[in-house]
DNA sequence: CAAGAATGTGACTATATTTAAAAAAATATC
DNA sequence: GATATTTTTTTAAATATAGTCACATTCTTG
């Protein structure tokens, strides 16, 4: 019986996978879970537990190999595949995604750009064209995309939504503001922008409301 | 004593908003946090308690009146407030932001766009101007911003993050793939649209690798 | 081969969430 | 119009989850 693995757990892997990689550019070879836990404010304890969470990699005595490690974290999120991909929007936000270098490096690869606005058609963004919603399915079914990122308005958002959920579309990265209802086999994972910039407002009054008061 | 509010709490208040505001746009006048629960899939008591956090905004055998308490969270939220950003990087995501519509109905309002690029400089977004990084430190002065934006590569972040906290600035929405070192009284809020991407993918992997096995 | 280093793991502590009990307000009933 | 009943929030207690600590075990290294 294997374990689940927490959300919480999962969230933290991109982040030791970011730290290791810079370890690795400076030539790193070991550190240890203290040495490490020491760049990235964390405690070393929580990073032992949450990598044994996928296995042991560390050798006691020795520590954690910088490049073996990396590329097992690698593994675990699934940078060691191609992952195609489709941007849904082609707005300045659908552009950003679809021109991101740094995607590109890790396996994610854009596709396609669709859009609703006949004067984009044909247009190549970053080596990719853009191609009209109306097109969408049919691409869908002719090629094997499994990640979707959705960058348009609300109401564009649950209706493009629809179609890959019957197309199959198993994966959705949802940049719209709103809430996605999709079958239980198909994950959605949510980047709300505005939500994350209201956090931070809350946070700044937070702490000057604390600022303010007599302690 | 005033009981520190968790960040988790936090992160939940801007989505109590969302619907708060959906509920307000079909004409609903009130919602038992029962109703509420089976909207937004969260436990009833989680919401009454998250609320209970800023005050009793609900009254016993009624519930909770929707205008009143979407205009309690906004506050709660800064939104009943202004808020001066502005934009470093006028690159697609740079853009995306500064002339995201809804930002502006929340009362973020991009004062400015700053890029390292000269042909840029001038050139007029969302009735917003491009200046020249050169003149930030100038402009940071001249212009009480509260909140910048970051949408530049790794090294350029850090170079303007110094720059904005030289000179003050409390509040930096980062999108940078770095973490930001600042001062205490500095809040930093991230999206590492990469980790939420590799966050997806592991997620894929985990769900197929659940499938495959036998249980 | 022995001393030191550092992991992996189980026990403990803290935090978060859910359930349960109590209190208050609104509506229904006489 | 007073009283009983229902609704639903509050407050408190219990459970579940997450994070930390500490140590026995294992590996490295001189």
């Amino acid at each position: 019986m294997k374990k689940e693995i927490s959300q919480v757990v999962i969230k933290r892997m991109p982040r030791y996978y970011r730290y290791l990689g810079e370890l690795l550019e400076q030539g790193i070879e070991r550190i240890s879970s203290k040495d490490l836990s020491d760049l990235m404010n964390v405690t070393a304890s929580q990073i032992r537990q949450d990598l044994n969470n996928f296995g042991g990699f560390g050798q006691q005595g020795y520590g954690y190999n910088v490049p073996s490690l990396y590329e097992e974290i690698g593994k675990i999120l699934g940078l060691d595949r191609e992952h195609n991909m489709i941007v849904i929007g082609a707005g300045n936000l659908g552009l950003a995604l679809a021109s991101h270098a740094s995607f590109d490096k890790q396996g994610f690869m854009v596709r396609g750009i669709f859009d609703i606005r006949p004067e984009l058609n044909g247009k190549m963004v970053n080596n990719v064209s853009i191609m009209l919603m109306d097109d969408l399915e049919e691409f869908l079914k002719e090629n094997k995309i499994d990640i979707a990122a959705l960058t348009v308005p609300k109401e564009a958002a649950l209706v493009s939504t629809n179609i890959l959920v019957s197309v199959g579309i198993k994966a959705i990265w949802n940049f719209a503001q709103v809430d996605l209802e999709v079958p239980e086999d198909v994950l959605v994972q949510n980047v709300h922008l505005s939500d994350s910039l209201m956090r931070l407002s809350l946070n700044v009054i937070q702490r000057e409301s604390k600022k303010n008061n007599v302690n």
